[in-house]
DNA sequence: AACACGGGGAC
DNA sequence: GTCCCAGTGTT
């Protein structure tokens, strides 16, 4: 590699002593809650995280209150998180840990690593700060700042690029202190080396990196590409009987897997060109759900929600019905329904169907 | 290797 | 609008 290891490192981890930010999880040595902390900031930024770990801690203090928890009451609490799998598996990974390991986190790569939820960079970020094990943690912004440091020009999404990141990471990792140095690197990305315009001057590793020398910083590192986000169109229905609004679920598997929902309908962008043929295609819905209608349908409004491979481009409708709930449905109160722990997406169209009730 | 899987903040 | 974040699991 030809970088001096011993320099690089104690530049880095002196800049880090001095620069590091007072986050809730570096205030324990407790594994439990570092893995946490972990897992909620997967494809997840700091800033985001951090109230939802201090409810989760307030309502889990310990690796048992969770293990003993319901699913569902985990997952009220991570809803508007994102990547709701996560929860579910750190859920399974803590009664995993509880029954076999007697609630300790096991501190071998296999054994930790093996649990679901936890992949590589988890592995060796948790096991590296809680136990000081020195494992190399490769997350975005350690691949960021290594492609650029050692200046990487192939692909960094790509097999040899990602080799050439890991063999840097795992050839820099120091004994004695993995566990900051494996945060060091990430807060640098995190605050100097930053996707757009990194902060060189201010840069504590500026005399040995080669994008800085090459003027590159700014191209590396190199991504290949992400695939295109497929838009789709949804008629949703907001259908109220006994001052409630009715929520169907989503199947168990895919795209919010089980949480509860309005009544929708999707279709490729197109499909419903006019305001008769959604009305159409709603009464259809309504129809087929058992549910009957009282009255019009009348619109409320549209939005919009990305998610990271589809958007949900959405048309908010609202009627009347009688009776009790068909199968399948379920009621919540009107005044109830904003209240309700549910994914952004979701809770979008609540809004909307609610508000137009006033 | 490619894709599914949330949501939001920065530009 | 675009990018991408303290990634993992499935196919």
């Amino acid at each position: 590699m030809g970088l001096p290891v011993a320099s690089v490192q104690q530049a880095l981890l002196e800049w880090y002593r001095k620069n590091r930010r007072d986050l809730p999880w570096r205030r324990t040595d407790d594994p439990y809650r570092i893995w946490l902390s972990e897992v909620m900031l997967q494809q997840t930024r700091v800033d985001t995280a951090i109230s939802y770990y201090e409810r989760f801690i307030e309502r889990f203090p310990t690796l048992h209150d969770l293990a003993a928890a319901d699913l569902d009451e985990v997952l009220a609490l991570w809803a508007g998180l994102g990547y709701y799998n996560r929860a579910r598996n750190l859920h399974a990974a803590v009664r995993e840990v509880a029954a076999a390991y007697s609630g300790r986190v096991p501190a071998e790569p296999e054994a930790f690593g093996a649990l679901p939820g936890v992949g590589p960079y988890t592995t060796a970020a948790v096991l590296s700060i809680a136990y000081g094990k020195p494992l190399p943690a490769v997350d975005g912004n350690v691949q960021r700042v290594l492609a650029r440091l050692c200046g990487v020009s192939e692909p960094v999404d790509r097999a040899s690029g990602r080799r050439a990141v890991q063999d840097a990471a795992a050839a820099l990792v120091p004994d004695d202190a993995p566990g900051d140095w494996n945060q060091a690197l990430m807060e640098l990305g995190a605050l100097v080396c930053r996707p757009a315009s990194p902060n060189c001057s201010a840069c504590p590793l500026r005399a040995w990196c080669r994008a800085a020398e090459d003027g590159t910083a700014d191209v590396l590192p190199v991504v290949q590409g992400r695939t295109a986000v497929r838009p789709v169109e949804r008629l949703v229905a907001g259908i109220v009987a006994d001052n409630a609004l009715l929520f169907v679920q989503r199947p168990s598997e895919g795209l919010l897997a089980g949480m509860w929902e309005l009544p929708a309908l999707e279709a490729a962008p197109g499909t419903w060109p006019s305001p008769l043929a959604r009305e159409r295609a709603l009464r259809g819905l309504l129809h087929e759900l058992g549910v009957r209608v009282q009255g019009t349908l009348r619109f409320c409004g549209r939005t919009e929600h990305r998610f990271s491979h589809v958007e949900w481009r959405m048309w908010v409708y609202r009627c009347d019905a009688q009776g009790p709930p068909p199968a399948g449905l379920r009621a919540v109160a009107l005044d109830r329904v904003l209240a309700l722990p549910t994914a952004t997406g979701i809770k979008k169209t609540l809004r909307l169907a609610v508000q137009q009730m006033g």
